[in-house]
Order: C-alpha cells, then sequence, then structure tokens
DNA sequence: ATTCAGCCCGAACAAAATTCGGGAGCATTG
DNA sequence: CAATGCTCCCGAATTTTGTTCGGGCTGAAT
C-alpha cells in the first residue's frame, strides 16, 4: 500500500518543483501538503500529484521520525567496521541482508576500501554493544574482522 | 514553535506507550495520529498529547523524509574518516560545527578510536567528491589527516 | 473522608488531505 | 493550417484528520 513498486526506472525527468519538494520534505518531512505546494509554487492538488508520483518512483523511500536515541533505552551508539573473509556476491549480500535485521540496527553501509561494511548501531550498554558484536558477527563465518568506534555525538548535516 | 526548548532533563518517566509512539513514528512518520492512537491504544488526543510532549522534551528531534540521494543529483555517497591535528575542547567543538553546514553534508559522527570524526557526505559525481575533501578538508589546519571510502550500498537497519 | 493533581477520554470545531471535472499549453497529424 | 490527442495544472467540493475543550476517573496527600 506504500512502497515503490518499480525496479528503480533512472531519474529520468525531475524538474526544479520535484526538487524542491524533495528538499522540503527532507528538511521538514511532516510539512502540510498545503504549505508545501506554497513554498514550491504550485496549487495543493498538484503539489499531492507530484509527492506521490515521487514516492511511487523511488525518490521519497519513506518518512521518518528522528528519535533520540537515549529516549529509548539505547544511548550508545558506535559504527562498526567489518572486513569479510569472502567477496563473492552471494556472501557479501547475504550479510549484508542479515544486518539489517540486527537488533539496534540503524543503518548498513556498504563501503570500497580494506573494510567491507560500517555498520552504525545502538546498544543500551557497553556490555550491550559487547554482546552484540560478539553474538552477531564474531561468530559469523562470513566475518572475518570487526573494528567498533564508540560515537560520541552524531549531529545530523544540512547541506 | 516546534524544537525543543529544554535544556535536555534526563529522559525521567517515559512508559510503554510514549515508546510504543517512537517507534511507530521512527517505522512511518507520516502515520496520522488517529491511527497511532489506535495502535498505541490510547484515544487521540491523548495521543496527540503524547506525541507533542514527546517532540517538546527532545525524545522527537524531527520528522525527515527519506530521499533517494540519486534522485537529487548526488548518486555518490562516502563516509571520511578525519583525524584531527589536535584535540582540545575549542578545536574538535568548531570542526564540528563546521563540518554539518557544508554542502552535501548527511551526518557528522564524532568517534572514539584512532580517527576523531567520520563524515557521511553525497556527491554529484567523483570529481565533486574529490573537490570536497580537497576545499573544505584538507585545507582545514585542524585536519591532519583523511581517508574516504566510497559507498556501494546503503541501507536502513529495522532493529 | 475530602481535596487535589494528573491523566484520560469523547464530542465539537477547525484545518488539512483528497477527489474530480474542466481548461490551458503543446506536439503530432491529417 | 487546423484538428486531434496528450499532459499537466488548477480550484471547488467532499472526506478525512488534527486540535481544542470540558468533564470524569484514579490515586496520593491532608
Amino acid at each position: 500500500m506504500s512502497s515503490s513498486p518499480n525496479p528503480a526506472p533512472p531519474y529520468a525527468s525531475l524538474d526544479d518543483t520535484d526538487r524542491a519538494i524533495l528538499a522540503e520534505l527532507a528538511a521538514d518531512g511532516r510539512l502540510p501538503n498545503n504549505a508545501l505546494a506554497e513554498r514550491v509554487g504550485v496549487a495543493p492538488s498538484t503539489c499531492l500529484a507530484r509527492t506521490r508520483a515521487l514516492h511511487g518512483c523511488g525518490a521519497i523511500r519513506g518518512f521518518h521520525a528522528e528519535v533520540d536515541p537515549a529516549a529509548m533505552g539505547l544511548p550508545l551508539q558506535a559504527l562498526i567496521s567489518v572486513r569479510l573473509s569472502a567477496h563473492d556476491r552471494a556472501v557479501v549480500a547475504a550479510f549484508r541482508a542479515r544486518s539489517v535485521r540486527l537488533p539496534g540496527m540503524v543503518a548498513v553501509f556498504h563501503v570500497a576500501g580494506a573494510d567491507d561494511y560500517v555498520l552504525h548501531v545502538r546498544a543500551a550498554s557497553a556490555d550491550a554493544l559487547r554482546d552484540f558484536v560478539l553474538d552477531h558477527l564474531a561468530v559469523d563465518p562470513a566475518v572475518q574482522h570487526t573494528q567498533t568506534s564508540l560515537i560520541f555525538e552524531q549531529a545530523r548535516g544540512l547541506g
């Protein structure tokens, strides 16, 4: 009923209005449709159709509240660099699929370089974080090596 | 009219309803208040008051659309590890404040370990990414060293 | 036992989302 | 050149949602 049904067409024709809508909604996901319409300079009905189309073609992937992790009892965050023992497509895809479902997982980055993945995770405590690494990563035969960096502070970018 | 006016009181008393609201809104930031109320098992008016309180006390920091970077003409993403040349509070704070305003910046992580910061950035092309590093990081006297890892793929976590 | 504070609810009101029919601009076509 | 079909946009009517407000319940302190 919601997400993107298309197999990712190349973003053919996004005009300035579309990009303005994306920028506004990225900054404030709860901007009312009529206020959004006024800001980007079209009628509310038009704006709604645009927004739906953007959502339908996958340009808008979803809307999310940004929640303070501490409020959910997960005050610790970490970036975990993961090096895999093999790099065939199947191993990599399987690791990714498994990773996104791990508890406390915020984001999974498949990166170029010495390490293969960087995982952004949340945890309730240092013990929980250690257990996370031991229980879910260290035991994984696809994982050769991990390095955990505690996040002192995180800030959203503006650009 | 919107953001958090309080100086961040420790999250004293969040009950199960509050946590349910946070979880639902983190998963779907556009869930109507009606539907949200039904899911967490309270009246719409109560739910609205709860949500406002959560927003007011900083537990909810904001709402944002998740936009496909490619749709905004920024198909490349990278994680840039940054090592600073000094670590006094002033230098670190200044770097953070500068970073969040850089164009294409998605998130700034202040981390423990050999590196001081990890920057998540978007760019229009490889050239633009190189220019970003050269123009904004390499020239910064506070920056001792950077290492850029291209992001092949990114996925949101579910837990 | 009474008072009081805090919380929750449900109905009334206001505001927003959504639908729908029609009109303007434009490229193709007879 | 005129006609056709297409796409996109708009604005009013309808439905859904957000929001306010007064009253009732529970539990603790007096």
